[in-house]
DNA sequence: TCACTATTGCGAGTCGATTTGCATTAACAT
DNA sequence: ATGTTAATGCAAATCGACTCGCAATAGTGA
């Protein structure tokens, strides 16, 4: 059976205690704060584990390598994914989720085409790099 | 100085004369009806030096190879990227640009947030793959 | 406590995408 | 027509992201 382990604990901690989606290499650095040892190849494990429990989710964003999300309580609950967006700063290179959306795209497209779905990336500056650091 | 090669030739027109974006190996195939010996990179080393000289863009999808379009002539004359978006097809997956956008972006953000630019995916069925082989 | 075995750490291996070294080919100015 | 050298074809090399084999480690139920 499944067992907890510590690297285990450390690395969904890490993801559900950031406000933002980490790449496999952050969430190494996050969760080695309380398990040292932990090692990218276990993250990569857990990731899957945890992605094809339906615990997590893959976030693509174009040209980026893939980031994970923890799903909130009420996603996981009700079992689909909550649809949302991403946006990713370009001085922190975070990514935040955006519980927002423009709404349905299918008029966008030229007669004939099904809009079945849409992802929208936005790029700009966080709250806190804007903040934080002016030029 | 610069020569014009056939294969140069090949690829160029290739790329103008899809309605699409196109991944390297769709290219090279494409490129090779008309120059059969043409190699992979070879397409590389094109794409990379069009790129530079502004005269194609990379299209980056969420969790896809990646894929260049030539620019429009007007485009190329501005000397900047018109700004649009694109359609997935998920059933022939080719990538087709749509010249439309839902407009500013801003207000989706949490306040603090700047938003510089966006990316826009649409995903379903291409007009000719919603027509021709239903279920 | 103890055995059982899921999980880990580590290094090596894989995979797809892209690049590079180099000998050969072919533009194009003369 | 010809020399110069940019561009090509090919195979090998690289790169980043990810996976795997295996011996060592550590949760767990008994």
């Amino acid at each position: 059976m499944e067992r907890h382990t510590r690297q285990r604990q450390a690395l969904i901690h890490a993801l559900t205690h950031s406000g933002h989606a980490l790449s496999p290499p952050e969430i190494l650095a996050r969760a080695q704060a309380a398990v040292p040892s932990l090692n990218l190849s276990t993250v990569y494990r857990q990731l899957k584990a945890l992605h094809d429990a339906r615990k997590i989710v893959r976030v693509d964003l174009p040209g980026q390598p893939a980031r994970f999300e923890a799903l909130c309580h009420e996603a996981q609950a009700a079992k689909r994914g909550h649809h949302h967006h991403y946006f990713h700063c370009s001085d922190c290179d975070r990514v935040y989720p955006i519980h927002a959306c423009p709404g349905r795209m299918a008029h966008l497209t030229p007669p004939g085409f099904e809009v079945q779905r849409h992802d929208l990336t936005l790029h700009g500056r966080c709250a806190s790099c804007a903040t934080g650091h002016e030029a």
